[in-house]
DNA sequence: CCGGTTTCTGCAACCGGTTTCAGGGATGCT
DNA sequence: AGCATCCCTGAAACCGGTTGCAGAAACCGG
């Protein structure tokens, strides 16, 4: 029964392997098309090393003529890196994370990255699973925009995989974060209401722990006590940086009584939301009341009235978010300056009533 | 000078080769700690074949003890697929595709897939640059969301992987098409604005070799020709399927003083653009113009006043997209439905006027 | 007690690239 | 001419998994 002593003989002469799903054009194909080794094509597809213009061109011939993209996989594989970059956002169908991730997108795409989206849903435990699906795959780094995760377990895995996490600061080894000026930010839309003659200003705010939603709440009171007015917590709402938080804001105030004219919202859809229950109390926007919010989504230029907000560009800090990524993947230190944020006055904001 | 006659000796006691950038905790290591080989190892975690308990659950252990979870690069290159869907849409921004995207992610997720997301920008030439760059990571099969890449290029790519492509109907091998009933849509929009008494019906459409908005043109005539009105070239003009097109399409039919008393939209970013430029010019809705828009994006329901539209679920769309890409990878012949689409009444519309 | 199955396991080929190493030819210098 | 250098090029190891094949062990009946 023994007979192959040899027991090294190459078994090239089976018949195929598995099924060849791909349509693949490989890179031995093409070498041999332009009678080179694999070796050499590599070399001159990646410009590793000089090689013979002579060589150079038969190669680039034959690529063209089999039109030949070598496997992601294959050269993944080989380099340790996929030259994808996961994102972790809450959802991809709420604009604000709409517009940074196409931010991010395009800034990747110009260094040949590709992003490899999921989303989060406002829950640790799925931003987790994301993560742990993120690394199996093996990508080259992580961009975290603007989620829940803890901080400690961010650390954690920022010694697994460099990351950059948005909507907050942290500072750790391997990971980078970025926030754009929120209390500044408040301070301005303050300010703007305060200008206009506003002594009530009521605040919806968002989810209770959220870095960016402390920081607004913050600004909002310090401009308060800039201009002299005291501090009413009768006048802040716990909202859900939705619409439906937005709605549920005024219908407390105005079902408890509670004087008020104008609002600042966390966010820009906060404020629709807000909007839409002023209009079925019967209240107008801005004349009976002034209304602001925060992001400048693209959206509110196109809402009636146009909403007032103070813009931080999402898309910006998508780009930026990116460029920090790439920047700590080739082992620098990234020097990234988000744009300021900035007032955009419209015309849901008016002078006082009363 | 040639000491070694023995070219084969193995290079394993070479340093270490590249970087090793990934925390690898690999097959290998896994069998090793197991005491079985890495064969073994693999053929426990994929279930391929028994092997006995003992084995089992050493391997388990190991696999436990350090979070091993395979290289998805190297698992791709050896099966020849990736758990990838390739999705092209045209911007992530937008409400409409955000929404068809979270239907697609949440769908594949479910399976074990994870979607790669491209975005066109509404240029052909950038589709093309999405399919031969998510070709050549390997995708396992390819959704084109709404895209408007030409019929023949896109049945030559289905020859390559297979495609499902949402808002064109084409029959080819390896592909699936689906699309929503657009003309049936814009005929419930139709009869709801007839029934409330309007006759001068304005119709703002999309681009012109679009294949949805044709439907929707053709919807809108046929409801005409049913109620025996007359078709009026004056009031039908093109958008754009954003805000601004709803915009420029108001100001031209104000400024021509053409008559009219409702306006139907190719899609709720169109209704948008058209209620601001009406409240520009101090016409109210829906008391003196009625709006009515299509696709019954999420915001339309905050907007003020929230909009009548004709509900197609992108969402939903999306997830059949998903199942129809995972049907087709399997090698069976997707078998879908697409939920009906169906008139949503709020308060952009009322009736006519005079 | 022995040959024939059946079940389990390991070796090594393979996926498609990249890269090290060594060898050959051309060139430079004495 | 002789020898060290430098530049190119190809063979083969390697990335981290999967899997065909065959050998070993366990099981079975006669």
């Amino acid at each position: 029964m023994k007979k192959l002593k040899e027991k090294s003989v190459p078994l090239r002469t089976r018949g195929k392997r598995g099924p060849r799903p791909r349509n693949s054009v490989t890179l031995k194909m093409v070498a041999r098309e332009a009678g080179v080794s694999a070796s050499t094509a590599s070399r001159i597809i990646n410009r590793t090393v000089n090689v013979s213009d002579e060589l150079r061109l038969a190669v680039e011939a034959a690529i063209a003529k089999f039109n030949f993209r070598p496997n992601a996989a294959a050269r993944g594989l080989a380099l340790g890196k996929t030259l994808t970059i996961g994102v972790i956002s809450q959802a991809m169908d709420s604009p604000f994370y709409g517009e940074g991730l196409r931010g991010i997108e395009q800034r990747l795409q110009q260094r040949g990255y590709a992003p490899l989206f999921m989303s989060g849903n406002w829950q640790e435990k799925e931003e987790i699973r994301c993560m742990e699906e993120l690394i199996n795959r093996g990508v080259d780094g992580i961009i975290m925009f603007a989620g829940c995760l803890g901080d400690a377990a961010l650390k954690a895995y920022a010694r697994k995989v460099p990351i950059v996490v948005t909507g907050r600061l942290l500072r750790a080894k391997g990971l980078v974060s970025m926030q754009v000026d929120d209390r500044l930010g408040a301070n301005l839309a303050m300010r703007h209401l305060l200008d206009l003659g506003h002594r009530r200003i009521a605040f919806v705010a968002g989810f209770e722990n959220h870095p960016d939603a402390n920081e607004r709440l913050a600004g909002y009171r310090s401009a308060l006590a800039a201009a002299g007015i005291a501090f009413d917590p009768q006048l802040v709402n716990a909202g859900d940086f939705h619409e439906e938080g937005g709605m549920r804001a005024v219908y407390q105030l105005m079902d408890s009584n509670i004087n008020f004219t104008a609002m600042f919202c966390v966010n820009d859809q906060t404020a629709y939301g807000a909007c839409l229950a002023l209009f079925r109390k019967g209240m107008r926007v801005p004349d009976d009341v002034s209304v602001i919010g925060f992001d400048d989504l693209p959206s509110s230029t196109y809402r009636v009235p146009p909403l007032t907000s103070v813009r931080q560009s999402v898309q910006h800090l998508g780009v930026c978010s990116a460029e920090a990524i790439l920047e700590l993947i080739a082992g620098r230190k990234p020097q990234i300056t988000l744009p300021p944020v900035e007032l955009v006055v419209r015309e849901s904001t008016g002078r006082a009533a009363r």
